[in-house]
DNA sequence: GTCTATATCTGGATAGAC
DNA sequence: GTCTATCCAGATATAGAC
């Protein structure tokens, strides 16, 4: 018997909404965007949008979470290649680069939702990428002497860093600076 | 003639104000800072605050500027350890590292009052430690072929990045990340 | 599940007296 | 220059009907 409530219709709904709410934000951008105009551009009432997400901050970071999931899903190639093109493929939707960054700033406040979030990322996104440098590190192509997590951290750090100036400055091009690090900095002390 | 009006006294008023706004969000955070928090901290109205400063973002600009300046003042010895020290010194500081990311995120809508400041923060950032660079490298200190504008951006948005980080993930060492990256990054195809 | 309506609140800005 | 008082806008969250 196919279950009804939170299964079947209304897990597809949430879906739909995460959806419209993060076309909405990519256009528009995170200030501009309210829970009425979430509602609107989503087809409900803002009540009926509450229903899903208990608040407007838990409705954001589901926002990212999605993203997140299409965006690993969107990997191919080797590990820091496949996150350069992330950021790339970012720089079409500034209105996403911007809610995250909000929601960076805000999560400092341990009490936020963000703050959870933030930190599993910042730890998926280390240890996934501190793996692939060790195994890289293994096979002789990069230096034996390379520190894989703080380099990934500092990976990170980096790129959220460009992206947070880029939104207000776009002269700067971040997926070329990107790759610049990581050719100088894996390679020193190789030669 | 001892001019009054906005020299004199008024100016001086505006330096304690900046002073006492600097100390009270250093203590509380971005978010527990109000205008009303402001001007109770300093011994004033809201309207008597206001009078100095239009808006609150305004006087959160100022504070961020006043910030550079002390900051800049108390630079000591070769420019990248410099930037360090002062990663360093913020980290006892977190409620200033918050007001900071927060206005970064709100920088990116160019009629923001921060807007302005934050481009002009990295354009003199930049300029500053790329001439440092240059002038490294010109002494053989640093490798020929180092891109020293890139390098220079590279280290304010990874410096950036990782406060952002640090202000959720307490974990991470900032200015030893930093060094790790300066040594790595500048000795790079040198050997 | 969804809508309408509303409660409530917070906070920034303004006007005018002193 | 500074205070008091007020206004106003915007937004979230909730209650309850359908």
């Amino acid at each position: 018997m196919a279950k009804r409530g939170p299964y079947g219709k209304g897990i597809e709904r949430r879906e739909q909404i995460l959806d419209a709410a993060l076309r909405t934000i990519a256009e528009r951008g995170y200030l501009a965007t309210s829970v009425a105009e979430l509602a609107e551009a989503v087809g409900l009432s803002q009540g009926g949008l509450l229903h899903y997400f208990g608040s407007k901050e838990e409705l954001f970071v589901a926002v990212l979470r999605r993203r997140d999931e299409t965006d690993l899903a969107g990997v191919h190639g080797p590990a820091p290649a496949a996150f350069v093109d992330i950021v790339r493929r970012n720089a079409t939707v500034p209105g996403l680069i911007e809610l995250f960054t909000h929601m960076q700033a805000a999560a400092a406040d341990p009490r936020h939702p963000a703050h959870d979030y933030m930190l599993e990322r910042y730890q998926l996104g280390t240890e996934g990428l501190s793996l692939a440098l060790r195994e890289m590190r293994r096979t002789g192509s990069l230096p034996e002497d390379l520190d894989t997590d703080g380099a990934a951290t500092m990976f990170f750090a980096l790129a959220d860093g460009l992206q947070a100036r880029w939104l207000i400055d776009p002269s700067i091009d971040m997926a070329a600076l990107l790759e610049q690090w990581w050719d100088r900095y894996t390679t020193a002390g190789q030669r």
